[in-house]
RNA sequence: GGCACCAUACCCAAGUGGUUAAGGGACGGGUUUGCAAAACCCAUAUGCGGCGGUUCGAAUCCGCCUGGUGCCUCCA
C-alpha cells in the first residue's frame, strides 16, 4: 500500500491530503520546456523539483504515470528559427535532443511519456473541434479563438477576474481575454491542415490535448512554475474542462517557486546572466546543483545571484560535508551486539543509535508533508554531527559498525527521495576535484607535484619548507589535510560573507 | 488598477496555536594538530518587518501599515 502525503494545491490555496483517482496511482503532468534554447538554472528548479517529487512518490509505493512534454511547436520557436535562418521544427529537434543531454546529466528519471506538440496535432484539433461544436470557441480568418465569456468560472484558478484583466487590443477577438486555440498559418511557418485551413496550435492548447491522451479528462496532479498559473494553466482548465464536460481537469495544481535575482534584477540572456545548466554541471557535480534547489522548500522564492557564484559553492561543501559523514560511518567495524556498543561507548553513540533509529520516520513524514525537503535535509545534517562526535571515539572505528548501521540505512533515503548520496564518496570527491581544477584553470600534476615536495619537507621535519608549500597551495585554493591516514587535499570552497 | 505571494539571527533557511524557534554558512572562544585543515565542543534571535486584535497561550489566526516578488502580451 502507498503511504499518504500532504500538498498544497494551488487550487484550493491550502494543504491537503492526497486522494488519488484511482487507488495506488498517481498521474502527473508537469509543464516542460519550450525547446528553442538551452535550459537554465531557472528550468532547472522545475527539473529538479518534480523530479523530487516523482522519486519520493515512488519511494513511497505509489505506481507514478509522469507525463512531461516539450512544446515544439511555437511562436517563440519560429521567431527564432527564422533569425538563425533553420526550419523551426529542426530547431526544436536540436534543443529537445539537448534537453535531454541536460536531463541526463542531472539525473532525473525518465518521464513515463514525453509528448510533443508535433505528434499531438491530432488530438489538438479534435479537442478544438469540440470546443467549437460545444460553443466555447469561435473562429475568424482561420484564427480559432476561445471565449472566456462562455465558462463561469473562468479564473478559478488563479483568482482572476477577465473585467479586471489588463488587457492589449482586442483585434479580432470578442473579448480581450479570448486567447487562440488555432493559429491560421503564416508563411514559412510549420501548419497542419485542420477544418479552419491551413495553421498550428495556440499555445495553451497543446497541454490539455496532451495531458487528456495520456492521464484522461480528469488526472490527479499538474505541476509546473509558478509563472505559469496565469494565464497558461487558467486556460489549460478552461479548454480541457469545457472540452470534456468533465470537471476538474486537475484535482491538485502544484507550482515550484521561481530563482529571484537581487536587487530586481530580471535573468535575461541580454543581460547576460543566464547560467545555463550544461555550464554550470561542467563545474559542479549535478547533486550539489540539486542540493541548492532542495534545501528550501519548492514553492519558495529562491535566490540567485549571478555574480558570486557562492551558492553552488556553499550547497558543493554542504554536500561533501554529507559525503564524507557517510564514510566515516562505512568505514566503522565491530560485530558486537548494537546495544553492547551503545552501553560501553557512552552518551554520544546512545545519541546516535537514537537519531539513526527515529530518522526513517522523522524524514519521512517530513516529505509526506507538502514534500518539505528543507526539514528532511536538516535531520540528515544533524545525523551527520552526531555521526562526527561519535566517531571521534577512540574506540568508534574498530567497534562502532553496529552502532552507526541505523544511521547508514538513514543516509541511503536520501537517493530514492532526493537523487543526493547517490554515488561512492570517493567517485564523489574525484568528481568535485576534476570539474572545480577544471572551472579553475589549475592543472592537477602542478598539485600532485607540490605535495609530494612537501611529503619530502614532511619527512625530514623541515617545517618551514613544508609550510612554504602549503602556502603556494593554499594560492591555488587548495587545502592540505595531513590526517593519519594520509594526506589529502580538497578545493576551497567560497562561503557567503 | 486587478490577482497571487513573501518578510524568521550577519547571510541562507525550516517551523503555520502550546516544552529550550530545526539545519547550513560566516564571525568569536576552545579540544585536536609540528603548525594548519577537517571534525567536535562552547557562544551566538526572551526574538520571528511594524502597530493593533482574537486566545489561558501566536512567529503561527484576523485587521491595518511598511518593504519586496511574481503574474495580468505566450517566461519554469
Amino acid at each position: 500500500m502507498p503511504h499518504p502525503f500532504r500538498l498544497y494545491n494551488t487550487l484550493t490555496r491550502q494543504p491537503e491530503a492526497f486522494e488519488p483517482i484511482e487507488e495506488g496511482k498517481v498521474g502527473l503532468y508537469v509543464c516542460g520546456n519550450t525547446v528553442y534554447s538551452d535550459a537554465h538554472i531557472g528550468h532547472g528548479r522545475a527539473m529538479i523539483v518534480f523530479d523530487m517529487v516523482v522519486r519520493h512518490l515512488k519511494a513511497r509505493g505509489w505506481d507514478v504515470t509522469f507525463v512531461r512534454n516539450f512544446t515544439d511547436v511555437d511562436d517563440k520557436i519560429i521567431a527564432a528559427a527564422a533569425k538563425q535562418d533553420v526550419d523551426p521544427l529542426a530547431l526544436s529537434a536540436k534543443y529537445i535532443e539537448r534537453y535531454r543531454e541536460d536531463a541526463a546529466a542531472l539525473g532525473l528519471v525518465e518521464p513515463t511519456v514525453e509528448p510533443k506538440v508535433s505528434e499531438t496535432i491530432d488530438g489538438i484539433i479534435a479537442m478544438v473541434a469540440a470546443l467549437v461544436e460545444r460553443g466555447h470557441a469561435y473562429e475568424n480568418d482561420g484564427t480559432v479563438w476561445f471565449a472566456v465569456d462562455s465558462k463561469d468560472d473562468y479564473g478559478k484558478l488563479s483568482g482572476q477576474k477577465v473585467s479586471e484583466l489588463r488587457s492589449a487590443d482586442v483585434g479580432s477577438k470578442r473579448n480581450p481575454a479570448d486567447f487562440a486555440l488555432w493559429k491560421a498559418a503564416k508563411p514559412g511557418e510549420p501548419s497542419w491542415p485542420s477544418p479552419w485551413g491551413e495553421g498550428r496550435p495556440g499555445w495553451h492548447i497543446e497541454c490539455s490535448a496532451m495531458s487528456k491522451e495520456h492521464l484522461g479528462n480528469t488526472f490527479d496532479i499538474h505541476g509546473g512554475g509558478l509563472d505559469l498559473v496565469f494565464p497558461h494553466h487558467e486556460n489549460e482548465v478552461a479548454q480541457s474542462e469545457c472540452a470534456t464536460g468533465q470537471t476538474p481537469m486537475a484535482r491538485y495544481w502544484m507550482h515550484n517557486g521561481l530563482l529571484t535575482m537581487p536587487s530586481g534584477q530580471k535573468m535575461g540572456k541580454s543581460l547576460g546572466n543566464v547560467h545555463l545548466i550544461r555550464d554550470l554541471l561542467a563545474e559542479y557535480p549535478h547533486e550539489a546543483l540539486r542540493l541548492y534547489y532542495l534545501q528550501s522548500h519548492y514553492r519558495s522564492p529562491l535566490p540567485w545571484d549571478p555574480a558570486t557564484g557562492v551558492q553552488m559553492d556553499e550547497a558543493l561543501a554542504m554536500l561533501a560535508r554529507l559525503y564524507e559523514a557517510r564514510e566515516v560511518a562505512e568505514e566503522m567495524g565491530g560485530k558486537e551486539p548494537a546495544a553492547d556498543v551503545v552501553a560501553s561507548l557512552g552518551d554520544d553513540a546512545r545519541r546516535l543509535w537514537e537519531l539513526g533509529n527515529e530518522f526513517e520516520s522523522r524524514f519521512l513524514a517530513a516529505m509526506d508533508d507538502d514534500f518539505n525537503t528543507a526539514q528532511a535535509l536538516g535531520l540528515a545534517f544533524e545525523l551527520a554531527r552526531a555521526l562526527n562526535r561519535f566517531a571521534n571515539h577512540k574506540k568508534a572505528k574498530k567497534r562502532g559498525g553496529p552502532v552507526v548501521a541505523p544511521a547508514l540505512a538513514g543516509f541511503k533515503l536520501l537517493g530514492p527521495s532526493l537523487g543526493l548520496l547517490d554515488q561512492a564518496c570517493d567517485d564523489f570527491l574525484e568528481e568535485v576535484k576534476v570539474k572545480r581544477l577544471g572551472a579553475m584553470g589549475v592543472e592537477r600534476s602542478d598539485i600532485e607535484a607540490l605535495l609530494a615536495d612537501r611529503a619530502t619537507a614532511r619527512s625530514t621535519k623541515d617545517w618551514a619548507r613544508a609550510d612554504a608549500i602549503r602556502d603556494e597551495l593554499e594560492a591555488k585554493s587548495i587545502v592540505v589535510m595531513d590526517r593519519t591516514d594520509g594526506v589529502q587535499w580538497k578545493i576551497r570552497l567560497a562561503t557567503a560573507e
